[in-house]
DNA sequence: ATTCATTTGTTCTTTATTTCACAATCCTTA
DNA sequence: TAAGGATTGTGAAATAAAGAACAAATGAAT
């Protein structure tokens, strides 16, 4: 299958041609070739081609990409032709932007349920979202939620993964600025933003020297 | 230079060898070898050697690693032995979580000033950090400030990041879903949450065909 | 002091990703 | 319908990153 051959690199670029594809076909364009949108992923166009050629020929020579199948292809390819389910665990300061933000409507993805240790917070609604007590997860068969995410304390992240584990979930997103250490057949997507602000410095001076030597 | 010799891989992995080397400190670790610190960040412990081999001789054969040396040596090497001042662009919620969180402290980083268009929200403190109005950030001479830390709609995430960069900021950690368009001197990291949920459900999606199959 | 177990630093191999280059093919227009 | 221009899809080459293997060096134990 097509799943066995596409790079990690290459599946890992594939939601940002989706958006944009989204955007072109919002404002009308009906065809683009590969180095117009390359330009607007800021991506070689060679990439882009062959990205594209590991699910066959999308393209037409001569003419370039036709975006409302492109996107098609893609919306399928994500499975964001169908809802999916998410939890999210701790219920903060970072949760509670989740919450109120409106991205997970717009791309076919939806907290249905948010959890915490607060009793304060338990009971209540956020953005509309319900949030329950932390037993009621473990209790869950949640063989229908595709992903948790996680934005608990760092000393809490290991405990509620397992936690979500236990309940048959099996993708994390986690904003906890520690790893996690599960079983193989979970899969984990580490957003962290310590390390992105330290990497940015990092790159900021070193890009500095470079010039100035 | 080191700096042109360190892989790009190399550098992103840095921030995280700080920080897991900064628990093993504060937990009384003083020695460790790239095997267990292998382990703890779940990177193979030749890839942990050959990355600390690009800034010479960090450890001791048949001992293994020093962690309060390696740890202020990644300080250095890191800048976070200086503080390193940024500003925030768009106080809505995801920008107040920002604000209210305390990595930035932790991390001889701090956001000094806030910049927002809505009149409610200029004049006001968050979280101790006072918010001012965009006309003042194109005013403002900013060479003490390294990053700017974007959390405007999409739509103003371009507008917003020339501001900055003509006021002096050449590095942006980008949280809208949008790519910016930037000359070359400026320097982008981009966090967005979108790619990285569509991306996990894509691997999990994945994961499950090669296990059946 | 000597032996032995440990663990680094590094060379060499393998794998992954990007980029080059161009024939094949399709669109467009006259 | 034929010619010319555009653009894809893809082998082959180049670059980057990860992993295996091991000699060299050190620490610990006796
Ligand atoms: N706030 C930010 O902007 C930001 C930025 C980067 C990273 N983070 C990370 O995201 C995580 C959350 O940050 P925050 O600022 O929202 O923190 P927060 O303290 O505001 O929120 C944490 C929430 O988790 C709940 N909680 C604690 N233990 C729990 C448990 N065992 N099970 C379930 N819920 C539990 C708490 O009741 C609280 O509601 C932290 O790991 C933080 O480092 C946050
Ligand atoms: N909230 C989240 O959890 C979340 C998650 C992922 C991505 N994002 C992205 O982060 C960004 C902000 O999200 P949010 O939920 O905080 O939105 P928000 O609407 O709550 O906040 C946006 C803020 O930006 C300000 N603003 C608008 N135009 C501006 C301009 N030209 N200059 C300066 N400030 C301006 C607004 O006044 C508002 O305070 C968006 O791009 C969003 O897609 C947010």
């Amino acid at each position: 299958m097509a799943s066995q051959t596409v790079p990690q690199a290459t599946a890992e670029r594939l939601p940002l041609y989706y958006r944009t594809l989204q955007q072109l076909v919002a404002n009308g364009k009906t065809r683009i070739s590969s180095s117009k949108f390359g330009e607007l992923v800021q991506i070689d166009s060679t990439t882009i081609r062959k990205d594209f050629s590991y699910f066959g020929a999308l393209g037409r020579k001569g003419y370039g990409y036709d975006t409302q199948y492109l996107m098609d292809f893609l919306k399928k390819t994500l499975y964001q032709d169908e809802l999916n389910r998410v939890i999210l665990i701790g219920v903060g300061h970072l949760g509670t932007a989740l919450l109120n933000h409106n991205f997970l409507k717009n791309n076919n993805t939806q907290i249905v349920r948010a959890y915490d240790v607060d009793p304060k917070k338990i009971g209540t609604k956020v953005s509309g979202t319900k949030v329950f007590a932390m037993d009621e997860l473990a209790a869950n068969d949640h063989h229908e939620i595709v992903a948790a995410i996680l934005t608990v304390p760092a000393a809490q992240a290991q405990e509620a993964a397992e936690k979500a584990l236990a309940s048959g979930i099996r993708g994390f997103l986690n904003f906890s600025p520690t790893t996690l250490n599960l079983p193989e057949n979970a899969y984990v997507r580490h957003v962290d933003m310590t390390v992105e602000l330290q990497a940015l410095i990092y790159f900021l001076n070193h890009s500095m020297e470079t010039k100035n030597s």
